[in-house]
DNA sequence: AACAATAACGTTATAACGTAACACTATACA
DNA sequence: TGTATAGTGTTACGTTATAACGTTATTGTT
């Protein structure tokens, strides 16, 4: 008794790009998980951002695309399976959470996250990955995947070009 | 004109070793910040505690401490403070605060932190902050503290000797 | 000492972030 | 076909953090 179609009701999914969605098929085959299609959603929703967003922004970007309301339990599964494949990380000090932009190989969160603009930059080390994985082990200590997010102002955001601080970043080296 | 105090209602603070105190006060004057009676209750009361602890966690801890109720913001205002003078680190990935261990010189947030007890392991490392400030400053970027928290299992948590994996274990503190 | 300016503190209310519990549904597999 | 496992929806609740505003303490100046 659920059989009818009301209309569709702006239920256009993002449309996650092909090669996006094959790339995150793949990631979740090898790691035994599944892509359902509100994970899909969820992914396609988090892509169409150019900056990180919150649990709660992407919540009412979801509910507007779907045309209905969602309980935050929902988006807070949702993320925390992409994380835990790796298609997105979580920005733990903006509590903000944004696509990774080289999904293909498991590896650290890194990045330079801009105080004024909110932009993420995210970037790869191996040098760090070692520092970090060679002084855990030295410890006795077995490392997880580490969390590196550095604070700060990014080159537009700088824009004020006589060397004037901008916000109240303390300590540049 | 100073009023006498009213019989002691278990106001005994926690007592700041002398050193401890001497040192904070220090950092205060060079940062032109006051280092109040309030602050030190909050520094004191975190610098009993061996883990990483929440605000709400201190909160409790003082309210027992003073023996009254106290508003979440007063211990939100500490917390502010002590990390702005470099007391204090916040570990964003927990949602915790800790006393720092060398507040002698400013410096990056570096810890191990076990998953399973919650301990967290200060480290330092030159070699990592050069790292992450050349990264930075190479893409036009003005890096501020930068935030490096390692999770995984400490050497006691490893016990269980064979080589099974135990990452991920959740609900630490 | 009196004053003004600023920083810290107290109080109430509320916003933002995140999870527990439970019932239901879909899929996989014997 | 059953049975086990994983995913989803819903309600309610718990935790973390801040806004707004008035009061008190401190500091520097007259
Ligand atoms: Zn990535
Ligand atoms: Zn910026
Ligand atoms: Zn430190
Ligand atoms: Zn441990």
């Amino acid at each position: 008794m659920k059989a009818r179609k009301t209309a569709t009701r702006r239920l256009r999914a993002p449309s996650l790009p092909a090669a996006a969605l094959h790339r995150a098929e793949q990631l979740c085959t090898k790691a035994g998980e599944r892509l359902t299609p509100a994970r899909i959603n969820a992914y396609a929703e988090l892509l169409t951002q150019k900056n990180p967003i919150s649990a709660y922004e992407l919540l009412a970007l979801m509910e507007q695309r779907e045309g209905r309301k969602l309980a935050p339990l929902t988006v807070y599964r949702q993320l925390d399976f992409l994380v835990r494949v790796g298609l997105v990380h979580k920005l733990t000090s903006a509590q903000a959470y944004v696509a990774c932009e080289h999904p293909d190989h498991p590896h650290d969160t890194l990045y330079l996250v801009c105080s004024s603009c909110g932009k993420a930059d995210e970037l790869e080390s191996e040098r760090v990955a070692e520092l970090l994985s060679k002084a855990a082990r030295s410890r006795g200590f077995k490392p997880g995947k580490a969390i590196v997010e550095v604070p700060g102002l990014c080159q537009t955001c700088r824009q004020p070009p006589d060397g004037a601080d901008g916000i109240g970043v303390a300590g540049a080296r």
